[in-house]
DNA sequence: CGGAGTGTAACC
DNA sequence: GGTTACACTCCG
């Protein structure tokens, strides 16, 4: 019943009946973040490339629009017509040498946040674009995040979210109380109307306390994962 | 007298006096044919790769440059260390396909914020302890970010950058009314105390208002920082 | 010697 | 510039 967020491992639709496909996040090194496929045989061999498995299956299975990659036939591998990528990179900067701390503090609040905002912004509007082309289907959001809010459609509350995002350094002046599981997730720091720089002093039991917080919010999400 | 095929050693010059370099040829195996090398101390103590030689000469011998594979200093590899060390990553995920909302948000909330997140503490903690060695030096910061706080030195200015970022989801409750030109950046996002999705809507004239805002700031801090 | 994990040349 | 595909390392 372990969900990791690191690896998962399951059937894959796009090959014979008991094939599994795997996703490994890499966790350090110059790559990390970076995902690699495999893909396992029904009688466990490993497979790491589209080459190695098209060997191996021979002509057997048509793998010609077959997306290694996203484990799915894509039509549009045929038409060699690659628009928007549909791989994951959770790839960021490692630590540094050789900076000096205004650099540091220009770094982060120039480089690394304005990136991230802006990669947050795409990837939403990009995921509202599937949906209004029906590549996304009409999945529907869980209950529990259409709980967080009056809106009329799922699009409008993904694009609201991306909205949020974009108009960050307006107060967000939306629903109070609505204190969600989602909602304690570590992903969400920095107040804008706050001082950047403050004098907080954490003990490592602090540490600890937020940590098992954190654990405990992904057991949860699991949970409600599972019970979709 | 004996010459092994498979089997050979010697002194190696590129290591201290005494150090000998060993190669073994694998006689099997899906790697038959594949070169295993090994250093023995002069003491006999034997070394399979090279972060444990690193971790035992620890900074008496620099191995940067030492390929240990061929037993000799590359130059090359010095060239990729500073390459790694100088450069920055900025890549992150393009928009997405085959994703549907639920995995979006759980995407956001549990992939990419906890990974930026500690990224960013590793970021600061790695500076810190750059500072710490001496190997960043003495330089101080700048005075419009000295005045951001009543700190005894720059160490704690950092520090407690840091330890806010890590403490996200406790408020941040620092001096206020410190709006300095480094505050109007746009990488301050959501605030914990705020839902998650809120019911806000922008026109086109709003982002790119938004987006002058920031050319602005990032001028202004360039002024700043030429001024120092 | 195997194999998971990471590096990276070559390709598009 | 960004991926793919596989070589290589390191440690069990």
């Amino acid at each position: 019943m372990n969900i990791s967020i690191e690896k998962k491992r399951s059937d894959c639709a796009a090959l014979p009946k008991g094939w599994q496909r795997e996703e490994v996040i890499r966790k350090s090194g110059l790559s990390a973040g970076k995902v690699d496929v495999y893909y396992y045989s029904p009688t466990g061999k490993k497979f790491r490339s589209k080459p190695e498995l098209v060997r191996y299956l021979g002509d057997s299975v048509d793998l010609s629009c077959f997306d290694f990659q996203q484990g799915q036939i894509n039509t549009m591998l045929l038409c060699k017509a690659k628009k928007a990528r549909a791989q994951f990179d959770y790839r960021f900067p490692h630590s540094c040498h050789n900076f000096s701390h205004l650099c540091c503090v220009h770094y982060l609040m120039h480089v690394l946040l304005p990136i991230f905002l802006l990669k947050l912004k795409t990837f939403l509007q990009g995921l509202t674009a599937c949906d209004a082309n029906g590549v996304i289907g009409t999945t529907s959001l869980p209950k529990y995040i259409k709980s967080l809010g009056p809106y009329t459609s799922d699009a409008t509350t993904i694009q609201s979210l991306a909205t949020a995002l974009h108009v960050s350094s307006q107060p967000i002046t939306g629903q109070s109380g609505s204190k969600q599981v989602i909602m304690e997730s570590p992903g969400v720091f920095l107040n804008p109307d706050q001082p950047l720089i403050a004098a907080v002093t954490i003990t490592k039991d602090d540490l600890r306390r937020q940590e098992e917080r954190v654990k405990r919010a992904r057991l949860r999400l699991q949970e409600a994962l599972a019970a979709a």
